[in-house]
DNA sequence: AATTTATTCAACCATATGGTTGAGGGTTTT
DNA sequence: AAAACCCTCAACCATATGGTTGAATAAATT
């Protein structure tokens, strides 16, 4: 959610906290998935909901800020379409820690009884 | 990130608000990576972070929230640990759509071309 | 018993978020 | 040219968020 530290560049993390933050609303996430169905206006997407059509073109640029939806103008219209990278970006971050647990449920075991407090835990933190 | 509405029991849509919330900070990311690893005290996972013990502890609060840790009081301290079930929701519903593209690019020329705008496209929006 | 350690609670602050309304700015349609 | 349409921008509002500091609670150490 921060603002861009000294680069125009988005960070790794940066990314994840807008796409993930995209995702952390219904209604952005009803569109997402109109939006798997098919392209769509503004006001088609807006349709559904029960608020203005400022709103959800708000919503709209939230989703378009994580690089989750493109647009098209056409005409008078702008045409929405979903982007699946960083979707892609998201997922694989999560999947690293349900395949944790899903398949290596050896490791599960050390999991639930060591605690990095403990002093005979070499402590790394690499972060992503 | 609404209040729940009537009823105490968070709906499937409020569960995912809070889990892609908890997910959108890159401090809590980095609390969720660690605590894959081994379980750790609130002290130990807020050390690597330049912030107050407080802010860490109200991190570690949202990630409570969102179902994803659990803590258990050992002593003076709180043990925090990984729970899977949440993420795997959060990873089931980002899946519907990777897999979209990934695997079914049949329907990608469909999803380019049409857009629900169209009267020729039926309007259905059933979410979740 | 007193002190230190681990953590939470409460109040506060600045900024972000999600919604509203109203005013444009281009495009089509008439 | 005028009107209707699609959409964005700007201002505003209430609440949420992420951080701070300081006090309070509870367990462990001295």
């Amino acid at each position: 959610m921060k603002k861009s530290n000294t680069a125009m560049v988005p960070s790794k993390d940066e990314k994840l906290d807008l796409v993930f933050h995209a995702l952390s609303d219904t209604t952005r996430r009803s569109i997402v998935s109109r939006l798997a169905e098919a392209n769509g206006t503004v006001s088609a997407l807006a349709e559904p909901f029960d608020m203005s059509l400022n709103a959800v073109s708000k919503h709209l640029k939230v989703l378009e800020n994580a690089k989750l939806i493109d647009r098209e103008i056409v005409g008078r219209t702008s045409v929405c379409s979903l982007k699946a990278d960083v979707l892609h970006d998201a997922m694989s971050w999560i999947d690293q820690y349900t395949t944790f647990w899903g398949e290596a449920l050896d490791g599960l075991e050390r999991h639930m009884e060591n605690q990095f407090g403990d002093p005979t835990h070499s402590n790394k933190l690499e972060e992503n």
